[in-house]
RNA sequence: CGGGGUGUAGCGCAGCCCGGUAGCGCGCCUGCUUUGGGAGCAGGAUGUCAGGAGUUCGAAUCCCCUCACCCCGACCA
């Protein structure tokens, strides 16, 4: 491509509301332009990238023996009754009508309607497993869509999903899409992870999230950096402290507490650490009151909360049920002396092997202090993991510590179970002639928001660093005086053809622009590799070579430059 | 949805407090010069000052309403 005939559209300047470095780099970079709150042109530069990811997804998926198909991006809302997601997804989905007034929804995601293929088309087990998928757009109504395509609402999507005559197929694919997920972030050069995930309200069995490894991700992980261990922050377990609970060594006392409502202020107070101090969180759980411990540098973790018998649909309760339940306000609450006949109390683990504690006095302004279980109070009803993991505790794998990154999810496979073919009736006839729900697994990976995350992952002070896996050019060429002196002209055409013929993709600068805007255009749009031709090498017979990833180039006699390019490019 | 903020040329911004009919930088167009890291000089084009309704002789500026966009929050004593 000649930039002539292509059509780039840098600027110096990135519009002021973006916040995130890939967010302004693909604006100054032209990749995309902004037309709504979270809808995007992908520029003519943006969409050759995005197609390059597209073609490793497709390539692999297709590797994988999942059978491409595109769906339509607007659904009938009947559809969506039919497994009552139609309320469920609430107002993320976009809803319109047609002429008629019937209603239809802009598609989130498919599984409703690749299930109603599924229950069309699947008759027999001999069919499967069979794995769908397609490259489409997909609509989500965030709540806040920002930065950029990283969280935009309309977004590039590969959605697959297989269906199976059994669990242990189910498992199989869903295996092979994890490995197949594992060669495409690899192949894409990014730095990312595999974590187990929640399953969240969708139910089933298995799920693991992939993330690329960023400091501005939304999403926390656990890991093991000496082991494959990865957990969703939600979902990593808390293991029990190994060292038993120390004896009592300080008697009961109270403090006076008039300003410290919080454990740091109480921490601070005393001058004690914060995981010496216990808090009290108060839920309702089934109209009856619940009492939770946990240390006071520890977060409550509402998944697994949930997870516990009867605590389904806690919520937290409000001021006027805390002082009626404990006759104090909110700031100075504690388990001792509480009536444990009338709420249930669950310690978190850490909790569970504390002494000499402080908590709340259940007075105002006051605390306790020198608090131990079976001395002050009786041992909590129940002891559970309900908590955020913190870094430097044990891993759950049993091979040294975990640490938290932030990561952002480009990738998703699920075990789904029968959920959707149970709601829309998909069957398939088995060995004995009998009629079964069809077993589903579901694999989703975020394309456009790949672009976004490899720019968080690839970037410097001067622009872009694309792997050369996704570079919207692999080559460019840029011509010093090449309107002055036919000379340049007609060695860097000869070379541009040559790299063109061997089937690169070659971008030939031959705008009439002084050498600075070309080299900062260049490093911008983060060409992998870079060569100048100027009268000043042609004269000792060279070129220069320079890599995106380096300020320093290379002499290259001219004679030789195609072969050792080609050399390169095919690296 | 709650709170905060911003809307002025393609982009980044000033002007608003204290009303007098719109400016700067980049970009764009023309010409000359320049040509190895975002050139210089000269000339030029471009605005429903987000929209609507008020106050006023007069509104980008003051008042009210609407819209759009951005940020923060929407669980912890």
């Amino acid at each position: 491509m000649r930039t002539s005939q292509f059509f780039l559209s840098t600027t110096k300047e990135a519009p002021s509301d973006a916040e995130l470095i890939s967010h302004k780099l693909m604006l100054r970079a032209g990749l995309i332009k902004r037309l709504g709150s979270g809808l995007y042109t992908w520029m003519p530069l943006g969409l050759r990238v995005l197609r390059r990811v597209e073609a490793i997804v497709r390539e692999e998926m297709n590797r994988a023996g999942a059978i491409e198909l595109l769906m339509p991006a607007v659904q009938p809302a009947e559809l969506w009754e039919e497994t009552g997601r139609w309320a469920v997804f609430g107002p993320q989905m976009l809803k319109i009508k047609d002429r008629h007034q019937r209603d239809f929804c802009f598609g989130p995601t498919h599984e409703e309607v690749i299930t109603d293929i599924a229950r069309r088309e699947i008759r027999s087990y001999r069919q499967l497993p069979l794995n769908f998928y397609q490259i489409q757009m997909k609509f989500r109504d965030e709540i806040r869509p920002r930065f950029g395509v990283m969280r935009a609402r309309e977004f590039l999507m590969k959605d697959a999903y297989s269906f199976h005559a059994s669990r242990d197929s189910l498992i199989d694919t869903y295996r092979v899409m994890y490995d197949t997920y594992t060669r495409i972030f690899t192949r894409l050069g990014l730095k990312f992870r595999a974590v187990a995930a929640d399953t969240g309200a969708i139910g089933g069995s298995g799920s693991h999230e992939f993330h690329v490894l960023a400091d501005s991700g939304e999403d926390m992980i656990a890991y093991n950096p000496d082991s494959d261990y990865a957990a969703n922050v939600e979902l990593a377990e808390a293991l029990a402290p190994t060292t038993p609970r120390a004896a009592p060594q300080e008697s009961l006392r109270e403090v006076d507490t008039p300003k410290q409502t919080t454990c740091e202020d109480v921490a601070a107070l005393l001058d004690i650490p914060l995981a010496r101090t216990v808090k009290l969180i108060a839920c309702i759980a089934n109209e009856k009151l619940v009492v939770l411990l946990l240390r006071g540098d520890h977060q409550m973790n509402e998944v697994k909360l949930g997870k516990l018998d009867g605590m389904a649909d806690f919520r937290l309760a409000n001021e006027a049920e805390i002082r009626a339940a404990f006759n104090c306000p909110p700031g100075f609450l504690g388990p001792v002396g509480i009536d444990r006949t009338a709420m249930r109390v669950i310690a978190d683990r850490s909790v569970a092997v504390m002494s000499d504690f402080v908590c709340g006095a259940n007075k105002p302004k006051s605390h306790l202090a020198g608090v131990n279980f079976g001395r002050d109070l009786p041992e909590p009803d129940e002891v559970a993991d309900i908590r955020n993991v913190v870094p430097g505790d044990l891993c759950p794998d049993g091979k040294g510590m975990l640490a938290l990154c932030r990561g952002i999810e480009v990738g998703h496979v699920f075990q789904l179970g029968s959920k959707y073919s149970q709601a829309m009736n998909a069957t398939y006839l088995d060995e004995g002639g009998k009629t079964q729900a069809l077993e589903m697994g579901c694999y989703g990976i975020g394309v456009s928001r790949i672009v976004a995350s490899a720019i968080e992952q690839n970037h410097d002070d001067r622009g872009i660093r694309w792997p050369a896996s996704m570079a919207p050019f692999l080559l460019v060429i840029v011509m010093v005086g090449g309107k002055k002196s036919e000379e340049v002209q007609q060695s860097a055409d000869k070379l541009y053809s040559e790299l063109t013929a061997a089937g690169f993709d070659v971008l030939l600068d031959d705008r009439d622009e002084r050498p600075g805007v070309l080299f900062a255009d260049a490093e911008l749009i983060g060409i992998p590799h870079r060569v100048t031709i100027g009268e000043r090498g042609l004269k000792d017979g060279v070129i220069e070579y320079q890599p995106r990833s380096s300020t320093e180039s290379q002499k290259i006699p001219l004679a030789d430059a195609a072969g050792f390019l080609q050399t390169l490019l095919r690296a």
